[in-house]
DNA sequence: TATGAATGAGCGTTCATTCAT
DNA sequence: TATGAATGAACGCTCATTCAT
């Protein structure tokens, strides 16, 4: 019986998340409403906020489980042997970070919690970010007199200085690319000064 | 006449942003309330929206001046010398710039809007706090491989993340002075690698 | 369960309905505050909009509901045997409408309704009206010759035209009753040209 | 010179109801706002307070003029010879009083108004249109047992009730003719019951 | 007359969240 | 767990009208 019950439990909370996804699709993240998603998923409000601490909860798991999903396929990838590659590695996830301006600005809110014992789906990529690109940044032909940690985090404050950009009317996808290689050849390319 | 009612409309905004200022005084930026504003500054509600078009275009200039401030008292300095330096001249602003969570996030929507025509008060002092440094990267030993203004983008980028782990439970004001000293001087400082 | 949480959504609106006759009790109904009814009613501001589209919606529903309340007790009197009776019958109604231009006004948008599908209270009342009236003439000792519906919509447009008179400076209630006297005199009595 | 003044009295006031007009093509009555009658007009907005009492004088003074205008139309008209083709006769100033919703409000706060010393340019009409229909009605082939002038009363009743229906979703144009065809015949036409 | 900034009361709305059942 | 009515604080907005200059 317990586990029945845990078993539609587990149902109404897949209603929920499936609910909530078919309603982004239709109107976006920054258009999302409680109501909508109950209405959806057919069950009450009451019963979201059951499964849901609030809506942020919802928002960081379903924005969360995306960059998880980028991030597998990330993982998938042999090192970056150029900045290039490393750009291209990277695109598809900061295309979806920018999708939306309310998108990058949930996102922003948990960036730099890579670091912190805080548990939320999100920070949790920040971290998976940091460990790829350490995996990477060990084994290639990049700057070596710092921590590959360290490395690492500026790859990603650049990578919010890039997107930032994009929610700048004069600048486009494009943008975003070009930038990334001019900021990642700077930080990255074993130069002398 | 057109002179004298000037003067009216310029004296009515004024009471409108010191009104605002005491109640964030009082209440902090996220506190603040329109309702608020108007009782303490004495005017209707009607005037608050002819001469803001919201609440957040009143932030922005609120947040932007505090800004313009601390840029007002950064460009009195000698260009530094050092990281250290230069972490010491952006901390006071920086340290505003963290005092609230919802201050953060105001600015940050318009981070990286420095390069837009985009007016708005937040967005130029992006371009201003670039000019800076640009100056005092090329007048300083720093880094030269690359150009000032690249260099300058990628201090802002540090400094973002810097600030942005102010937020994370785990860190505070040291961290923050910490970090960016570290980022710079993986950034700035001509190493060879 | 469904049963009880409609229990208390009636209780809600009865608590607003009450609220509203009293406020209007006080101030007339040109003197309606939503805020004043709520707060009578002790909910919050957001539960009347869960109840009435708009303040117009409560206004139909009150307005309308006192004219079916002179209707009910209009449908209780036998058929009038005489323009004055007649007159007398509706004499309680017609000043209850122009108990306020305000009133006067809110009925009149609906004016001509009656035959309509539009589904509104006070449109209803007006069909409720024409049918009491097609009742009286068919069974009294009035015109014959068109039929009872038109002679009723005839009683309704000199009804109007006559309660339209009491918002003259010049008129009173007293010409109120002469009018319509005068009025259907003309309309209903079956005389020789 | 104060001829002068006055004539630039009467431009100022010739350039707001023109400036009406033109908004009033564009946006309806209903959309007028006094902002763009003084922007159009080139005039600022205490100006327009100068010249009318309220808006609602500026509205008044406008119907009432085509009113006026339709009105000097049908005066030109011989007496109709039959309800159809009083019908006729009445029927362009009809449609203009339904134009709009809005139109026909106005018009009917002021209906009723005909017997009044309230002087205001639409209560003005009524009374010319009794008049008319005084005029019409002693001369034509008409019901002759009560005053003309009670005749006219039941004319403008029935007119009003006919335009009335305009507003309901189930009726339009053709029906409006038609109603008024059905009303006049039975209030006008001398049959013997 | 002309100006136009200021008025100001109130409406409608929002919508995540709570809580009694 | 599930329900869903109720909450409630603000915000934005409207826009005819006033009044000091």
């Amino acid at each position: 019986m317990a586990r029945a019950a845990q078993k539609r439990t587990l149902e109404t909370r897949a209603r929920l998340v499936a609910a909530a996804n078919a309603v982004i699709d239709e109107v976006g993240y920054q258009g999302l409403r409680v109501e909508h998603v109950v209405l959806r998923a057919g069950v009450a409000k009451g019963t979201f906020f059951a499964h849901f601490r609030d809506k942020d909860a919802l928002m960081e798991l379903l924005i969360g489980s995306r960059i998880n999903t980028f991030l597998d396929q990330i993982e998938t990838l042999p090192a970056p042997q150029s900045v290039d590659d490393m750009t291209d590695a990277l695109m598809p996830m900061m295309q979806f970070m920018t999708c939306e301006r309310y998108v990058f600005d949930v996102i922003m809110r948990y960036s730099g919690a890579a670091a912190c014992e805080d548990i939320g789906t999100i920070a949790t990529t920040f971290g998976r970010q940091i460990d790829v690109m350490i995996s990477w940044l060990a084994d290639g032909p990049f700057r070596k007199d710092i921590s590959a940690e360290l490395l690492a985090e500026g790859v990603q404050a650049f990578s919010v200085q890039a997107m930032a950009l994009i929610f700048c009317a004069l600048h486009n996808e494009t943008d975003l690319r070009a930038r990334m290689t001019l900021y990642l050849n700077a930080w990255l390319t074993p130069a002398s000064w």
